[in-house]
DNA sequence: CGAGCATTTGACACATGTCAAGATATGTGG
DNA sequence: CCACATATCTTGACATGTGTCAAATGCTCG
């Protein structure tokens, strides 16, 4: 059932997330030791990777794709609190129980590890426990950013925050000048979108459906999005639009 | 102006946070090394201890007192982002502009430690750096947890959240007999708690009044809460009532 | 070509925000 | 110790943004 995507390469120098993941810090040594208890997996877009509750028997990285973290409350409602781009980690070293479902939004490709021989390899190799530690540092301040935008901002304010987060990681990605009209590709779809941003789906179309007509942004077709002018963006986003982004 | 608080232990070893703090899994003598790079600073309650952009050249512990992280928008919208409670660590090594307001909640104690030989020290002691990795996942996770609030709830459940944390934390600390009923003082104002929720002051004083009225809590005086029945709060809270939580 | 989703749009309800007044605590100076 | 001044909190009336329910439209893929 489960199709395997091509994973075009073999071993961890040629990894497209060598230098942003959790091994980032590593030699050569550290990776070698990293090898050997490394497996991929793939997920086809839909599917559950993780259930809330579960035991969680690895850790890794996302190589290619996106995944969401969501939580859900009895009676249904659900809240995305987290996505995950290539290179982000999945799993925490030191807990048995998944706090949260993790599901591929997208397919997608994961670098896995046996979570007992990396939890023992975090102990010995300070590079990787370094760089988690940093990794998580960065999430904790992206959630922290995302409160502000679930507690304070207006669904018009959401919905262009979440499209200058994407814009902002295609730029970063792609690298073109950063003067000119953005385009890219919504991974998400309205539902999705609605979750994260803490809205239903009707509210999110009618507000794409607005930003459209006041020309803030364009599309072609559903899913493809182009921003003519980002600072424009970033103004109805309710963000300083001189970009103040550390990175 | 400033006064200063009573710190009444001079060393690490008598400190009522050893255990829990950054420092929790420190030996005798990477305690000592912490000594020498530390040093005690009080705060009024309502001062704020560091302020967004500024240059940060400390990082330190909360011994007593709460102090509160949050982030303002233009136009003076503002969204609480952390409670910083005892044991609580603020800052961030390897930053050197802080993102967020941190304000003394109430009066408040911290010990210090200067940033530069506080970021030689995590190089050297691996205990300092894998109990910062633990503490900055648990604060990610409880500000996932919170992302959930404050998308999904609604005004009466997210106060019947805010109260259980509170509670849970109180007892958490005085250890009583899981029941019977829990008795606690607000460290917040009605303001602080509607910037903790993403409410307005008036919302959040109604909905109090309405779980008073439904004797979910009952109050002597403003800040005097008692809740009767722990599992009927966490029911409004829209949680599990059976607490599934794991520390 | 038709079935099944994803999305858009409309009408209406309701929760929460806004603005304004009063009430209750808290602290200060006479 | 009292009286006033100030901050905090409560309550009311009304406005409005977003949710709910329902139907129509447009895609995508067998």
């Amino acid at each position: 059932m489960t199709p395997i995507f091509k994973v075009d390469h073999t071993n961890c120098q040629d990894c497209p997330i060598r230098h942003r993941a959790v091994c980032a810090h590593c030699d050569a040594d550290e990776l070698e030791e990293l090898e050997e208890i490394k497996y991929y997996r793939s997920f086809e877009a839909g599917q559950t990777i993780i259930w809330s509750g579960d035991q969680m028997n690895f850790v890794g990285s996302v190589v290619s794709g996106i995944a969401s973290l969501t939580q859900t409350m009895e009676d249904g409602r659900t809240q995305m609190v987290g996505l995950l781009l290539p290179s982000d980690f999945v799993g925490r070293p030191g807990r048995e129980i998944a706090p949260y479902d993790v599901q591929a939004t997208t397919d997608l490709v994961m670098c896995c590890f046996r979570k007992k021989p990396f939890e023992e390899l975090m102990g010995t190799t300070p590079h990787i426990a370094h760089r988690l530690l940093q990794m998580t540092l960065d999430e904790l301040d992206a959630a922290r950013e995302w409160m502000l935008v679930l507690g304070r901002k207006t669904a018009r304010e959401k919905i262009a925050s979440l499209l200058s987060i994407i814009a902002r990681r295609d730029a970063s990605i792609s690298k073109k000048g950063n003067s000119g009209p953005i385009v890219f590709d919504l991974p998400l779809t309205r539902e999705a979108m609605a979750d994260y941003l803490g809205l239903t789906l009707e509210t999110v179309s009618r507000q794409i459906s607005a930003l459209k007509k006041d020309q803030v942004i364009s599309l072609q077709g559903k899913r493809h999005v182009t921003i003519p002018d980002m600072g424009r963006l970033m103004e109805e986003a309710g963000d300083d639009s001189d970009g103040g982004f550390l990175v």
